[in-house]
DNA sequence: AGATTATAGTTGTATTATACAAGTTATTGA
DNA sequence: TCAATAACTTGTATAATACAACTATAATCT
C-alpha cells in the first residue's frame, strides 16, 4: 500500500484521535465536555439548553445533564426566565470563570511543551490547516 | 484575550475531538476501535490480548473484548496457542481483510473529501505536522 | 517433585458521554 | 378555550473503557 498523503494523514488523525480519547478516558472524563459547555457561557454569555445544545450540536438532553453537572459544582447558576416560565439561562459563575480560565492554562501549558522545537511559522501552519479543516467538517454536518 | 498560535491550535483540536467523538456516537461507534484492532492484526499479524493491549496502550479486559466482538462477527479467529495453553492468537480473517479494506477505502473517500482544494504540499505539511505531533505525544505518554 | 508465585485471559461491575423516547409544564395560535 | 407546539427533565439504552476478582496454566524456588 503506497502511503501517499491522504493515507499518513488519516493514520494520524486515527491516532490522534485514540490517544486523545484512550487519556481522557483514563483521567475521568467529563473534563473535556464540561470545557466546552463553560466555554460556550463564557464566551457567548447566558443561554438555555436548547441554544446550547444547537449551538454543539448536541442531543438537548446531553446538554441538560451537562448543565446539570456544572450546577451542582457551583460553576454555573441557572436562572429562571422571566418571559418564558419554561426556561432558564445557565449563566457562568465567577467559581466557573475561574475553573475555565485554570483549565485553559493547563492546556495551553501541556500544548506549549508538546510543541516544543515548533517554528513559529510551522505553529501557525498546523493551527490554519487544522481550522480549515474543522471549518469544512463543520460545513458538511450542517448539511 | 490574545489569539496566538498555541491558543488557535488548542481551539482547533477541541474542536476538532469534539466533532469526531460526536459524529461517532451518532452512527454507532465501536468503528473506531475495532477498526484500529483490525489494522493491528493486519499489520502486524496474530497476537494474543496482552501483546495487542501493550501495543495499542489499552487495558487487557478492553483488548479481550473488542476481540471476542470481532470473533462473533467473524472477523478474525481465535487460535490457541500450542506452547502455552492459557493463551491464543487473534488473527484476522479473510472476511477481516475485507472489511478494513472497505472501511479504510471509505474514510480515504471522506478524507479526500475534506481536503478537496488543498495542494498537495498543503496535504503533505498537514500530515507531516500531525505526525510530528503524534510523536511527541507518545513518547511523552510512555514516560 | 511439590508448593508458591507469576502470567494470560475472561468476566463482573462501574463510569462517562451520548442518544432517543416519554413525560411535564408553559406558551401560542386557531 | 383547547389543541398543538416548545423547553426542559428524566428514564432507558449503548459503547468504550478501567479496575478488580477469578480461572487456568506456566515458571520458579526450595
Amino acid at each position: 500500500m503506497k502511503e501517499d498523503s491522504v493515507e499518513l494523514i488519516e493514520r494520524q488523525i486515527t491516532d490522534f484521535v485514540r490517544r486523545i480519547v484512550m487519556t481522557e478516558q483514563r483521567e475521568g472524563r467529563m473534563e473535556r465536555s464540561a470545557y466546552i459547555l463553560l466555554r460556550q457561557l463564557y464566551t457567548y454569555g447566558p443561554a438555555g439548553v436548547k441554544a446550547l445544545a444547537n449551538h454543539l450540536q448536541l442531543d438537548i438532553s446531553t446538554v441538560s445533564r451537562q448543565a446539570s453537572s456544572l450546577v451542582e459544582k457551583n460553576y454555573v447558576e441557572k436562572l429562571p426566565n422571566p418571559d418564558d416560565k419554561r426556561s432558564y439561562f445557565y449563566k457562568i459563575t465567577e467559581l466557573g470563570s475561574e475553573e475555565l480560565e485554570s483549565n485553559r492554562r493547563e492546556r495551553f501549558q501541556r500544548l506549549n511543551e508538546m510543541l516544543e522545537g515548533w517554528t513559529e511559522e510551522e505553529q501557525e501552519t498546523f493551527g490554519r490547516l487544522l481550522k480549515r479543516y474543522n471549518n469544512t467538517a463543520n460545513k458538511r454536518l450542517n448539511m
